[in-house]
DNA sequence: GAAAGGATCCGCT
DNA sequence: GCGGATCCTTTCA
């Protein structure tokens, strides 16, 4: 199966569907432990109000990479699907490049490494240079998971925007989530 | 533990 | 000018 049309299918399916896919960038990263959904008639999507310079990535191919800067300094990372749609990537268990993640990260606990959105950015070394190249491509690896097992849902972090919708996805008992479900 | 505040930039109105 | 898909430290219980 092309890995595009993994991508190509309902953002929300393809949050669901990421959790416990293999993501590596530069030989570095690990397990998706969780995903947000993101979708283009979605008030809390930065597609919402259509394309502009920052998310003109979001509506490139399914599978690009969509990087944004928040908060003045931290970066967020997104697996694009249909146009306008995207994937958060949240938390990553680390599993490869632990001392490279370890030395970006000031020597948190591993527990830290990859949980949440800016520090999996921070792990892995993923800034804007990335953004709009394709994850099915090196230097990227995206490794969809070998066995379904039901995620925990719910309610997605920091918006405020349609924060009742339950597009948030989690591996269940991972110690890697970045909140409680 | 939980809560609060600061850091720091840029896209959009 | 405003405020955000965050993180870290400090402060208090």
């Amino acid at each position: 199966v092309n890995q595009a049309d993994f991508f190509n299918r309902d953002v929300a399916d393809v949050a669901r569907d990421m959790i416990g896919a293999t993501f590596l960038y530069e030989g570095i990263g690990g397990r998706i432990v969780e995903t947000e959904a993101y979708a283009p008639d979605d008030p809390a999507s930065h597609s919402f109000a259509g394309k502009t310079l920052r998310n003109a990535a979001m509506f490139g191919s399914p599978g690009d990479v969509y990087v944004y800067r928040i908060y003045g300094m931290h970066f967020c990372a997104n697996i694009v699907c249909r146009p306008g749609s995207a994937v958060l990537l949240r938390a990553l268990e680390p599993l490869v490049g632990l001392a490279i993640m370890r030395a970006r990260r000031g020597g948190v606990v591993d527990k830290l490494l990859c949980t949440g959105p800016g520090r999996l950015c921070s792990a892995l070394g993923l800034d804007l240079g990335v953004n709009a190249l394709s994850v099915s491509t090196a230097p990227f690896e995206f490794i969809r998971p070998h066995e379904h097992c039901e995620p925990l849902v719910g309610p997605r972090i920091g918006i405020t925007k349609a924060a009742d919708k339950p597009w948030r996805f989690g591996l269940k008992g991972s110690a890697f989530l970045s909140r409680r479900f």
